[in-house]
Order: C-alpha cells, then sequence, then structure tokens
DNA sequence: TGACATCCCGCACGGTCGTTCTATTTTATC
DNA sequence: GATAAAATAGAACGACCGTGCGGGATGTCA
C-alpha cells in the first residue's frame, strides 16, 4: 500500500529532479522546491530532515530512472553489438527526457560534486563506476560474442563512449542540437566500425 | 602605468577564478570571496558593480589564460598536425593548473550556464565556439598541408576532440586520474590516425 | 464514530546573500 | 606637502537560506 507520504515524497522528488538539472543540486533550495510543489518549506523538509539526505534522494531517483530508462531496455537486445548500440542510443535520448529540462542530471551532479566530499558525491561516483562497468561489460561480451575484435580493450571503449555522451551534452547546448545529435551518432558509428572485426 | 586599484582587481579575478572551479560561479559570493583575499565585502563589490560584472569578468580572465596558455603556444607550432597535436596537448595539461583546482573552469561554467540567459552565458557560449572554431580551422590546414585525408570533415574532427577532452574532465575525478589521463591519449591518437591519410 | 498516527503548516531562529549608503583611508598629481 | 581622486571599510537593508518546534488538519483503521 502507497501511504500519502510516499506519494507525496516521489512527486516532490520528481520536482526536484527537474529542477536539479536547471539549477544544480545546490540550486534546489527547500524554499523554491515548497513553492514548486505547492508545499510549505516546513512540510516539505520534514520528508528529507536536511538538505545533503534531499540531495542523495534525487540521485537515488535518477539512477532508478535511468536503469528503467536506459539499461533495463538495453538488458533485453542480444548479446553482443545489437545490445551495446541500444545502451548508446537509449543513452542519447535519456538526456532529451521531458522530467530533465536542463540536460543529464549526472553532468550537472558531477560538476558540483566534484570536490564536495560527502554522501551526495559518494552516491554519485558509485553510479558512474556502475555505469561504466555495464558499458564495459557490454563490450567484453561483444567480444566473447565476436562482434568486436578480440584485442579490443572494453575499458577503453566503454571510456570513449562516455565522453562522447558527455561532450554531446555540452555541444548540444552551444550550437544546433540537431547537428551536435548527427555528429554524436557520427562518433559512435566510427567507434563502433573500428571494435568491429576486421 | 598600473594602478593599485587594476591590480588588486587582477588578483582578485585570480583567486575568484580558482574558487569558482571548486564552488561553481554561482558558489563564489562576494563574501567568502572577500575573507579569501582580505578585503571587506563593500571594497572588493567596488570593483565589479554586481555579481553578474563579476561572473562575466572570471569568464574573460579565464579565457586570457587559456589563449595564452593553449592557443598561442599551439599556434607557434608548424600549420597541420603537428599544430592539432599541440592544441589537445596543451588542452590536456590545462586543466591540470594549479589555478584551477576544481578541474576546467568551461565545463563548470556550462553546466551553471545553461539555462541562464545572460551576459555570462554569451559570453561562455562565445568562447566555446571560438575555441571550436579554432579547432575545425587547425584540422582544416591539416587537410591543406595533406596531413589528413581529403574527405576529413574538420568540424567532425573538432566535435571528437571536444568530447574526449571534456569527457577526460568528469572521468579523472571518478577513477583513476592518471588511467583516464591515457585513456584520454589513447582516444586521440586512434582520432588521429583515423584522420591521416591512408 | 472514536482513537491514533501521520502529514503538513505557521512561525521563528541565526546566518548569509547581493547591494547601497556614507565615511575614511590611501594613492596619484602638481 | 597640499589637493583632488581613487580605493577601501563599516554598517545597514530586505530577502532568502537551512533548520527546529508546536499544533492543527488529515488520513487510517478498530
Amino acid at each position: 500500500m502507497v501511504t500519502k507520504g510516499e506519494d507525496t515524497r516521489a512527486s516532490v522528488l520528481g520536482s526536484a529532479l527537474s529542477l536539479a538539472t536547471q539549477l544544480g543540486l545546490d540550486g534546489v533550495t527547500i524554499g523554491k522546491l515548497a513553492e514548486h510543489v505547492g508545499m510549505s518549506k516546513s512540510g516539505l523538509f520534514a520528508h528529507f530532515a536536511s538538505k545533503e539526505n534531499l540531495q542523495v534522494a534525487i540521485l537515488e531517483e535518477a539512477v532508478e530512472r535511468f536503469v528503467a530508462l536506459v539499461v533495463t531496455p538495453a538488458l533485453k537486445k542480444p548479446r553482443g553489438e545489437p545490445r551495446v548500440r541500444a545502451l548508446i542510443d537509449h543513452w542519447l535520448a535519456w538526456s532529451k527526457q521531458d522530467f530533465m529540462p536542463g540536460g543529464c542530471i549526472f553532468v550537472v551532479a558531477g560538476v558540483e560534486l566534484d570536490d564536495r566530499p560527502g554522501l551526495a558525491r559518494d552516491r554519485f561516483v558509485a553510479s558512474q563506476k556502475d555505469w561504466l562497468a555495464t558499458l564495459s561489460g557490454a563490450a567484453r561480451i561483444a567480444i566473447e560474442e565476436r562482434h568486436f575484435r578480440k584485442d579490443l580493450d572494453p575499458e577503453q571503449l566503454a571510456h570513449e563512449i562516455y565522453s562522447i555522451a558527455y561532450g554531446y551534452h555540452f555541444l548540444r547546448r552551444i550550437g544546433d542540437p540537431a547537428r551536435a545529435d548527427r555528429r554524436a551518432r557520427a562518433a559512435f558509428e566510427r567507434l563502433l566500425t573500428d571494435a568491429r572485426v576486421a
């Protein structure tokens, strides 16, 4: 059964996630968030007990959605290159989700939490390590399936996929988003072509 | 002649730049900055007249240093691939500069200014467009010099160099910085190898 | 319907924010 | 060394920050 409190908390987190992509994790103040969801500061605050907890909760909400929208669907694809491609495709779609009007929350969090030890940073770093492991794992499977070259370094591939996606996030804002999309896809194609067996 | 005011302003901007890489542009509050340089809030504030101006000034200081440390030295290298390589090498060194303890200021600014129209954002976007133009220009010259393939898309190459560098910035923080460095360099090598004439 | 737990609000607290005054000190010029 | 100009300090402002407390509203279940 879903209590009223859990319900409120979930919808607050949805708004908080959206706000965080635009204003940063620090920019999501209790006051602004409360106004945004039509609650009092203190009423909202009671759900999280501290701002740091709120930030961690935002990250956990984001990870949950990321897994649901990117990782899980890709795992249903056949092992090997198709699964790697699915991860990439869903990832590109991810940073355009409506609930993240300011772009990928992990990019935002990465910059902010960089130099700030604490629970939020720990949670973020763990999520990114997980994600890199997922990427390199999929690449390793593609090698096993003989889709990719035997001498391919799966972690290097994961690193480069990660870079292109993060670069995409920035370049989309500087120039024409459609062009950035095309260029990112072209970069991925070059990457995959290079990874395939000769 | 250098007046006292110009001198103070310059040293304040140096501190502000350092702080901004760790706390973000918004995180550089007048109070913290004043304490950091041993001045009063109001005395410091008089130099910039508004926080937005301060942020723009920080960006201009950063651009100036970037040109001096990355662009200008590379322009002294021979046209073609050597110059492209120099741009890349100096760029990697750039984000490790002592005066940017929190990493590349442009990455930080990019995330923060994303959704915030204003002078600071305008200044940032202009700087990044300039930089992309410099990169693709160097690539175009390398094509003319027959170092790179004739059918190479210089803007695509610029886009990919940009992505690898920005990805490097993030990956350096998640795992082992030395490993991130090696992987970024490997990615660049692959990029250049692919760009060369067959 | 009554009892009780949960949820939420109003209010207040000490701090810090950006910014604006006025006054004082320091610097540059003759 | 006098004087005008520039640089800095001090105190104050209204606004917002994160956070705690006490009580009223709302939901849950016998």
